[in-house]
Order: structure tokens, then C-alpha cells, then sequence
DNA sequence: GCGTGATTACTCGGATACAAGATGTCCGAGTTTGAGCGG
DNA sequence: CCGCTCAAACTCGGACATCTTGTATCCGAGTAATCACGC
């Protein structure tokens, strides 16, 4: 029960990237780099974001990714989906009459959660960023 | 991300438990066998949530777990602290000036799910438990 | 100068490898109850 | 009837086995920009 690191990467990811001129795309390299990742792997990540449709890919030489949404679209819960996955966070797999009781609070406070995640934008942070992670 | 199945036998062991007289201690055959678990298995789960303090063990023959706290006593949170450990669900290892924003976040929304498992007693499904278990 | 092809700098996707944690199982050891047996 | 012993019914703990998931690497393929070269 705790988040990959993949969630970090992702999120440490996006934050750069809003920082960052949507105008021209910012490659993978750089990005590993920073962050002390594997590009492939962080490309594998990022193809995730892409799929969900937050940011978009450029090919070729001097490539890379960048937003294709407005940056205060982006919420933390957006991009935790994309990576984690939007499944509940605890499902009661036998079956006790029609519903769970348990399962039940636990819903209840992972919607706790989420409210908070959705309701924090990245933008929120992306004129901060350049201090904390210079 | 997932809370684990451990998580969900404890639940659901803390539950009968509760419903149960304090005064008899129930085995750890009859518990799993509800759960369609191993007694073994269960019986590891169930030395977690000794060494916190909210049940203790029967030795002997007629032995088995029984509650060592009231039950008004117990919540969510206590049981899912025994099994899937007290730490922060998200941990930004690599080291950005101070601290990390991103992390900070992370860590507000998670307690705002803490508030809610904490606020939250079993005893509140006690009564019910009769019922959605039978 | 201009088009054409080759080179280079990228991303993309699948296959693979590795490690860690979750999930169980097995077995020996200790502990208590209770039955059986002898005095 | 009493006390002792022994067996049975339990839990406890560690040592395995297995399976899934996270983490990461490698390589070939595709793509776009740039450079080189010849006309």
C-alpha cells in the first residue's frame, strides 16, 4: 500500500513540463536526467500520461513531450489515475449479502482523498518549482 | 496501490471478533474458515494486531483471539496501521531544497483519508456484521 | 541555390530481466484443557 | 475421590515456496530535422 514511484516521477514530470515553454517540447534525456531515471523508462511512464491525454509526444529530432491541455486543467488526481490506475483502492472480493460494510468506509475515505487531489492543481505549484528543483 | 488482502481478513476478523462475547476467545479455525483462508495465514495477520494491542491470544486447547480493548475503542485506521505499516503512502526520495511540494500535497490528501478511517469505529457495523457475514 | 539522399537525434513499443512484496504453506515448539488411570 | 500423566486441541514463530507487481534495461522500428552532396 504505497505509491510507485512511477506516481513521483509522473507528477515530478508534469511539474517541469508546465514550468516549461509549451511551445517547444522538452525530451526525454532531460528529463531523466534530472530526475536520475532511465529515459526509456521514464518514456514508458510518460506514454501513459499521453494515452490520458494530458500531454502529447513530438517525434524526431529535437522531440519530446508537451502539455496539450490547459496547465490549470491538470489536477494531482489526473495524473495519479493515469499511472496507478482508476481502480478503488480496496475491494472485499467474497460475498457477503449484497454489499460490503468495510468496503463501504473504505470507499468513503479514499473519496476523501480524491476530493483533496482534484481539487489541488499542478499549476498550483509550477512557479515554485524552478526554485525547489534547481 | 492497493490496500492489501491482509488488510481486508483483519477487517473482517476484527469485526466478528467484536460481535463475539469478549468472554470466549473464537479460534482461528472457525475465522478462517469463514474468510476461506488458511488458519496459518490468518493466524500471522492476526499476531499483527496482538503486537498493537487491540486483541490478545488464548493459548492452550479452546484458545483462539479475543478483544484486549473496548471496541468502542478500535477504529479503522488501528487495524489498517497494524497490518500495512504507519508510513506515509508517498515519499519523495530524491532531495529538492528542503522539501518537496509535490510531497506535501501528497501527504494532505492522505490525511484527510486518515481523518475519515479514524473517526470511524467498527462497532459502528457491529450490529450489522450479524447479518452481511451470515 | 536547390532538391535528394544519408545521417543523426529523437520517441515508441515489445520483450526481457530483476527485485521486492504479497500471499500462502509447512513444520516444530510451547501451552492449556480434559480425559484416563492408578492409588 | 484425588492426583498424576498423557493425549488432544490449540496458538506461535520461523523457514520456506509461489505469484504478482513494480522497476528497469535493451533493442529494433518509425519519424522528423539537419547535413552533405551533386546538379
Amino acid at each position: 500500500m504505497k505509491f510507485s514511484k512511477a506516481t513521483n516521477y509522473a507528477l515530478h514530470t508534469m511539474l517541469t513540463l508546465i514550468a516549461a515553454s509549451p511551445a517547444k517540447p522538452v525530451g526525454v534525456q532531460q528529463l531523466a536526467e534530472v530526475q536520475g531515471v532511465s529515459p526509456t523508462y521514464l518514456s514508458k511512464i510518460l506514454t501513459k500520461l499521453v494515452k490520458a491525454g494530458m500531454i502529447e509526444s513530438v517525434s524526431g529530432a529535437n522531440g519530446g513531450y508537451r502539455l496539450s491541455r490547459k496547465k490549470d486543467d491538470i489536477s494531482f488526481l489526473d495524473i495519479i489515475h493515469a499511472i496507478e490506475g482508476t481502480a478503488s483502492l480496496f475491494e472485499c472480493d467474497f460475498n457477503h449479502g449484497a454489499e460490503c460494510l468495510i468496503q463501504a468506509v473504505m470507499v468513503q475515505a479514499e473519496e476523501k482523498m480524491e476530493q483533496h487531489l482534484k481539487q489541488t492543481k499542478l499549476s498550483d505549484l509550477a512557479d515554485k518549482v524552478s526554485v525547489s528543483l534547481g
